[in-house]
DNA sequence: CCTACCTAGATAGCGAACCTACATAGGTTG
DNA sequence: CAACCTATGTAGGTTCGCTATCTAGGTAGG
């Protein structure tokens, strides 16, 4: 009860892939935060909960390809927290991806969704 | 050179994950054919040529779960082809997965290309 | 005081599914 | 007959989210 009118916030697994990454690095483009308040931002914004085996080998997959840097704080009121850092190479991939990703989505709704004349249905291909 | 303007049709892999089938229905859904127009009529509608291997796994993989039956013609000036019709069930599950997809995207569109109002950025967690 | 829970980060093994190749086979063309 | 297109299919590799589990600091309740 009290889920399906509000917001699904659970997605196919396979959908999340790769642009799971894309989302990350928006978070971080608004400023350096931590892996646990990347996690419910996403959240909050629709993507449902992100389990720690999921976020924090994306996070380290984004520091080997230079996107982010990171920096340690110890605990204050509790425990110490990793702040990532968007790097320059971070926010080219952001645009570079973010805009792709507008693309594909549009690609895809019109094929989903568009009147059959958006697809040219089985031509006679053989003449 | 020569292709970026009009369309990449080059997608990363994990995001063709999932949504690739949904297309695959669509497809079906205008009348039964045969995989290799599905390639084609896809590629032609932006998504990228399909491979061989990719391709005919999920297609195999739509008939276990009852959402498309086969049909077997004999070669008429070429090699046997397998016509696929779509069920009760796959009309269900492209209505239902068509438009979750959509809202996926717009939950994301969001994410990536909103205002930072959108993501409630690190909270004052502890306070 | 000790247990339970929340925060915070991390690892191991599993499974799904796309990829690159390769294999098979009918038909047409040079 | 070799090369190529059509048409379908299989094998092995890789990626990456998932579940489950672990460490560890802090706080609240019994």
């Amino acid at each position: 009860m009290s889920d399906e009118s509000t917001a699904p916030s659970d997605w196919p697994s396979e959908w999340l892939r790769g642009v799971l990454g894309v989302c990350v690095l928006r978070v971080l483009s608004d400023g350096p935060t931590y892996g646990y308040a990347i996690g419910t931002a996403l959240a909050d914004g629709g993507l449902g909960t992100l389990k720690g085996g999921t976020l924090y080998p994306l996070l380290k997959r984004l520091e080997d390809a230079g996107h982010v840097t990171i920096e340690w704080r110890a605990g204050e009121g509790g425990p110490g927290r990793k702040y990532y850092h968007l790097t320059r190479s971070g926010e080219d991939e952001l645009a570079r991806a973010g805009d792709q990703w507008t693309q594909f989505t549009e690609v895809t709704r019109t094929i989903i969704h568009g009147t059959r004349a958006a697809l040219p249905l089985t031509p006679e291909v053989q003449s």
